[in-house]
DNA sequence: TTGAGTTTTGAGAGCGCTCCCATTATAGCA
DNA sequence: TGCTATAATGGGAGCGCTCTCAAAACTCAA
């Protein structure tokens, strides 16, 4: 043999049947004690349960799932920019509500982060492995990220989106009313008294990017204003991306920035200081997120609250229903956003 | 029946039998063509292989790992508290590290959030189960890792701890020389004259917090210095944490800090900045991990780089060696750290 | 052409569970 | 007390693989 053999682990573990015999019962009433089957009398549950609890006895999960056709297990898929991962703490959010869900209902978390072109391409083979996962959420938003959505949803692998994809028909998503939230947002600095305000948008190639610029052109156009295409730029939702848009826009003179991310406004608002300006005297700043950095810098921001562990949350429950009643029809679940009123929009005195 | 069972899934996928009898031949070699062994005529294995690609084929996980008594899945265990998770990027370079690792050697990698105490009462029963995990990696230097970490080496289950862990023998581990680190640091802050050096010390219960603290102490000790208690004050891996220490540690007049993180260091800056003192001429600054936020503040920092995401990288392929080759006996890596010299120790001129 | 050695192939058993169905025990009622 | 309806139990088949072992096919030298 030219390729060695992986060592096959010889764990003696216990069996059913091993736990059949000690409890003087039968295969299948052990499986329905364990799987809290009805149509067990007392006594007998009882003397088989006290077997299971000394022995430590803990069923095989790959024979259970070759049996049953289930794994009880979803994977989590994060197609993105590497620089996104590691700056923007909306991932660790959404990671922990799906993660907390998971532990709630005992499934099995699965994660996948496509880092690269390769990863891109190996992903679906290694997802769509029969026997593996029940279901799967993937974070949309990112360029890329549409191939393996179609790829899911040819195989009919119950699947849950979070964050509208381009393609949304006969997908499950978990979003907010983007073009809504902006509008608020807008529509809060024009309430102020603003008169040039700028934004700095997701990547346009994301359909938040798309629809959070779509609510703040909505929110001036309705009340007359003109589209100043200066006063907007495209962010990548990065601390530095924030940083350089707000660099270009400074030129036209904006007096309110609403930036499409938190992390982007703190960059901006970097950039406004480097500038020898004030916040907010003389640029009032909205952001999107109100993830705990919104309150960690000196400034307190104004912002968007979307509810993103809570994403992560009803993705799951979404996912479970898709995965034991069926992929038809897709579920479609907008959360509320709410528009956090802080310092940083000069709304409120700084303390 | 009191309980629905679960919808059985009927998706008529393709077995290794349907294979074999497209391609005319029998289970047993389309087995060996899908596992790459040898002993198959290379006209055979060219027909299988094409019969394979025609229809999609993809082994059932589930099948193969019951009979096979492997999974090709390990599981990341990260217990912690959750402020930490959401404000520490440590975390999400150490799960790049791993999932990459992942990635690249074709392991299914199982992630499993311990943020309560209930979590981590079922973590080990989820864990355990066989048939689904061939190893762990269980992020250590927290309160409550103990509990698991003795529970997976009790039951033999290939394990590797990122972060010396407390008890250390018969563990596999993947760590920096802290005490080295932190000297090393401490001995730059020397070097540049400074007299009335602080520290922010990690959590005291944690292996890192008590090894940086005993670096810090051991350059001081080597130099004739006193230790001045006033001077040393424990924070928690924050950013509110780092600022708080610090307003404790101000009265003291340091004229230099040591943070056990970045993420306290950026913290502690502000509480100096908001005391109307400035960085690097009233106090100075060195840092510890070196992630991208070390350079993304105002004042560029400087810092001890650790190497988390080959950490991640270094975990993965300790664990597969242990999975393969057994768990005695247990290995041990000390991977290299660097200081990294910046404007805020006051060494460099800020550009 | 034959026979020994080597390579290639196929059949069988079994991994540990679930689920169906037949059988047996129990309860309820006349 | 017998009879039926119902509850509880056990056995068998099968989920889709891997792995061992025996059989078949092939090689090559005498």
């Amino acid at each position: 043999m030219l390729r060695a053999l992986p060592a096959r682990r010889t764990v003696s573990s216990l069996t059913l049947e091993d736990i059949a015999k000690l409890a003087g019962v039968s295969r299948s009433t052990v499986s329905r004690v364990v799987n809290e089957q009805p149509n067990v009398r007392a006594d007998v549950r009882k003397r088989v349960l006290k077997v299971i609890q000394n022995t430590g006895y803990h069923p095989n999960a790959a024979a259970r799932t070759l049996a049953s056709q289930r794994s009880w297990t979803i994977g989590m898929i994060l197609p993105l920019s590497v620089s996104v991962f590691f700056t923007d703490p909306y991932y660790p959010h959404l990671i922990k509500g799906i993660a907390q869900a998971c532990n709630q209902y005992d499934y099995t978390l699965a994660f996948f982060l496509v880092g690269s072109k390769e990863d891109e391409e190996k992903i679906f083979p290694r997802v769509s492995r029969t026997g593996l996962l029940d279901g799967v959420i993937v974070q949309s938003g990112h360029h890329g990220d549409q191939g393996i959505i179609g790829q899911l949803v040819d195989a009919n692998i119950p699947l849950v989106v979070v964050g509208r994809p381009f393609r949304s028909d006969n997908v499950s998503y978990v979003d907010i009313d983007n073009v809504n939230a902006a509008y608020n947002a807008i529509a809060h600095l024009i309430r102020l008294g603003y008169q040039r305000i700028g934004t700095i948008t997701g990547p346009v190639t994301s359909a938040v990017g798309i629809d959070r610029k779509e609510g703040y052109r909505k929110a001036l156009v309705e009340r007359g204003r003109v589209i100043d295409e200066s006063l907007i730029k495209e962010g990548d939702f990065t601390e530095a991306g924030g940083y350089y848009a707000m660099q270009q826009i400074l030129p036209a003179e904006p007096d309110a920035i609403f930036a499409a991310s938190d992390i982007m406004t703190i960059g901006a608002m970097r950039a406004v200081r480097d500038a020898g300006l004030c916040i907010p005297e003389d640029i009032a700043f909205v952001g999107f997120d109100d993830l705990p950095i919104a309150t960690l810098s000196d400034i307190q921001l104004t912002t968007v609250r979307q509810p993103v562990v809570s994403f992560g949350a009803k993705a799951v429950e979404i996912l479970i229903d898709l995965i034991e009643n069926g992929i038809d029809p897709p579920r479609h679940i907008i959360m509320d956003t709410e528009l956090v009123i802080r310092a940083s929009c000069g709304a409120v005195r700084e303390k």
